[in-house]
DNA sequence: CGCAAGATTTACGTTTACGTAAGTCTGTGT
DNA sequence: ACACAGACTTACGTAAACGTAAATCTTGCG
């Protein structure tokens, strides 16, 4: 279906330049147990479910969660529990998650709106020069 | 005008306990250059403007920036350059913080997304229980 | 066959952002 | 006068997230 979904397997280079990281880093992944490629001999092997795990990592890292929440994070999404103590305590944190998020929403609106008023008193100022202040 | 912005001057517990860090967080970032807050002797007196600095650094750092970029972004509201190349450059960091932002949206918005559908699949399993699946 | 390219493991090194003593100093209440 | 709370400096310690170097291993190509 997806052309960028449909190779089988991808090489750890490949990553590195598709994502901009080091082999070091997707290694470091693994030893953290995010990621678990399959081995020819002892090269690994990327599927389109570790690549897209990878990706789900990265964007962890953007908005700032470390290795151990980004774990914790994925776990959410493993498979829905079957009794019921475990679904409260799941849709618990996936609460506290979306909150957390909320906030960073929030964050980036506030911080948006700050750049904006720069940058207009930056064309101000530039209007200004144009004339001649 | 703003009751929480009106006292004169706030003590380190005082912040320390208003955003929940240490007294040592509050030290470290007078020493990267981030907050000068007065003395009284040697004991220091932070003014409002040193407490929305403060708040400005939290902001960002719940974004996941680090000192270094906290401090980039806070030299950007410094003060608007009057020659026009110089103009040009804070334009582009500008630009570039911007994009940065809206990546970081983005990224909430698909995990906010992921998490909804973490929610729907507990809300669906619950019920299922109460059927007695 | 031989070698360069790209993969691997092992392991020590480094940066960032504080944590955590240890020892002082100072103002305030009793 | 004295103790005690709260602030201070100095400085070593640490967890997280990789960076980097060294030493193999494998494999396709001329």
């Amino acid at each position: 279906m997806n052309k960028l979904d449909t190779k089988e397997y991808y090489t750890i280079t490949e990553l590195t330049r598709e994502f901009d990281i080091s082999t070091r880093t997707i290694r470091f992944y693994e030893d953290e147990g995010l990621i678990k490629p399959v081995r020819r001999g002892r090269t690994r092997l990327f599927r389109p479910s570790d690549r897209r795990l990878l990706k789900f990592i990265l964007r962890g890292k953007r908005l700032g969660f470390s290795i151990a929440e980004i774990r914790e994070i994925k776990d959410m999404y493993k498979e829905t529990p079957g009794e019921e103590g475990q679904l409260r305590l799941l849709m618990k944190k996936v609460q506290e998650r979306r909150e957390e998020l909320e906030q960073k929403r929030r964050d980036i609106e506030e911080t948006l709106g700050e750049l904006d008023q720069v940058d207009e008193a930056c064309l101000t100022r530039l209007a200004e020069l144009r004339v001649g202040s």
